[in-house]
DNA sequence: ACTAAATGTGTAAAAATAACACACTAAAAA
DNA sequence: TTTTTAGTGTGTTATTTTTACACATTTAGT
C-alpha cells in the first residue's frame, strides 16, 4: 500500500495486473520473498524498485491468508503500508504501468486487493491519530494549511482552523521555518502565514513513529 | 500466545520445546498451517486442539520472518493472541507439557518467542486500553474487584477504585446480576460489593470487539 | 479489644477537546 | 470600479474527560 497526497486527495499507487483473468483491474504492488529475506526488507525493496525512493516510512499491517485468493496457488500476502511524498516520486521517470488512484474512487480490484486496501485504510486512519505520520506524505517544508487538508483527506472529516493549529503547536514537533511560497497563487487572508509559512519537522523531538 | 489470568497474574500457556538445541527451553504454541487452511483457521485450530476449548477470543497481531529464526529452515511465523479463562482451562485435563508461566518471569524461550512474547504482550496492552477484551480472561460472572485486579496486572499500574468503577458503569456493558459469590473468604469493607457482588458481560451491548 | 487492611462513596481540580464570531484580505464576478 | 465571495488570523468559553483525593466503616487477624 504505497500512499500518496495530491490534489488535496489520498492517493494510491496501483499496477495493471498482468493476470488474464484480471484483465484490465488494478492490484496493489507487491512480489514474492526470496528464501533468505526478512519480510520488512523485501517490503522495502520492493519500495525502492517500483517507485526509486529511499528512506521511506513502511510499516507492517496485517497479513492476509483465505485459500484461493491468487488463482496460481496458495499466496500469503504480508500486507505493509507506505507513506511518501507523491511529487518527488513523479519527478522520477514514472513507470507506465503503474498509476495513481484517488483511494476514494476505486470501484474494483484485483485478487482481495480491495480487502485489503479497505483494512490498510482503515489502519492508516487510526495510524495518523496516534502517530505523526502525516509528514511522510508532504515535501520537507509545508504549509500548516497543507498539513490541515490532508488530515481532512485522510480522515475524511472537516477540522477546524484553530484547533488544528492549537493542536499540533503544542505538540512541538513543527519548526517555523520562517520561509514563505510566493510562487503559488496567492489566496485571500490577511497575512498568509497559515497558507504560505512553511514549517517542518522538528526531528530532534521527533524520532520515530513513537511518541 | 494463549494468555490467562490467575492469582492476580497475567499467564501465557507455553510448551517445552520438541527441538534438541533449544532444550529445556519453552516456547509458544504453534503449528504449521495446512495447505488450504486459512490462517485465522489455523491458529483457531491448534488453540482448540491444545485447550479443549470452544469461543475463544483470538486476534491476529503481526508476522515475524527474520531469516533464521527456526533452525529448521524458514519459517514465518503469523502471531495470534488469544485471551481464556484459565480456569475453564485448567479444569479439562492438562497436557503434561503445557505449562502456565506468569509473564513477568519468563526469561529465555526457545527460537525467537520471547521477541514475539513482548511485542505481542505490549499489543496487548495497548489493545485493552481501546477495546473491552478483559472479561475474555475472567469467568462469565465476576466482581469488580476482579476486573480491576486484572487490569492492574495487563497494564502493571496501580488504579483508582473509583475511577474504575465510574468508567465500566458509564460504558454500560456490565449487568449486575444480583448474586453474590459466597464461598470464598471475605475480605474487610462495608457491603462487599466491589468484592462479591457478580457482575457479566451485557452481550446486548457489547457485540464483538470493536464498539 | 485492638490493629491493620480493604471497602463504599462523591466532589473538586485539571486537562483535553470542541465550539464558536468577527474583522480583514484578495480573487472573482458583476 | 464596485460588489460579492471565499478564505484567512486570532482568543475565549463551554463541555467533556481524566485525574486526584479523605474519611467513616467493616472484617480479619492478632
Amino acid at each position: 500500500m504505497i500512499f500518496g497526497f495530491d490534489e488535496n486527495e489520498l492517493k494510491i499507487l496501483l499496477i495493471r495486473s498482468d493476470l488474464e483473468i484480471f484483465k484490465g483491474q488494478w492490484s496493489l504492488l507487491g512480489d514474492f520473498a526470496a528464501d533468505n529475506e526478512e519480510l520488512d526488507g523485501a517490503a522495502y525493496r520492493v519500495l525502492c524498485e517500483r517507485t526509486g525512493m529511499t528512506d521511506v516510512y513502511l510499516e507492517q499491517v496485517r497479513t492476509f491468508s483465505k485459500p484461493g485468493r491468487h488463482p496460481g496457488g496458495r499466496v500469503l500476502t504480508v500486507a505493509y503500508c507506505s507513506l511518501l511524498n507523491i511529487e518527488q516520486h513523479k519527478l522520477g521517470k514514472m513507470d507506465n504501468e503503474l498509476h495513481w488512484h484517488t483511494v476514494k474512487g476505486i470501484r474494483e480490484m484485483a485478487f482481495d486487493h480491495k480487502e485489503i486496501m479497505e483494512f490498510s485504510y482503515t489502519w492508516l486512519q487510526k495510524r495518523i491519530m496516534e502517530h505523526p505520520l502525516g509528514f511522510n506524505l508532504l515535501p520537507e517544508k509545508f504549509s500548516l494549511r497543507e498539513l490541515q487538508n490532508l488530515y481532512e483527506a485522510i480522515l475524511d472529516i472537516k477540522l477546524d482552523r484553530r484547533n488544528f493549529r492549537k493542536k499540533f503547536f503544542s505538540m512541538d514537533f513543527l519548526i517555523d521555518t520562517g520561509e514563505y511560497e510566493d510562487d503559488v497563487p496567492h489566496r485571500p487572508g490577511r497575512l498568509y502565514q497559515f497558507n504560505f509559512e512553511k514549517y517542518e519537522l522538528n526531528k530532534r523531538r521527533w524520532t520515530g513513529i513513537d511518541f
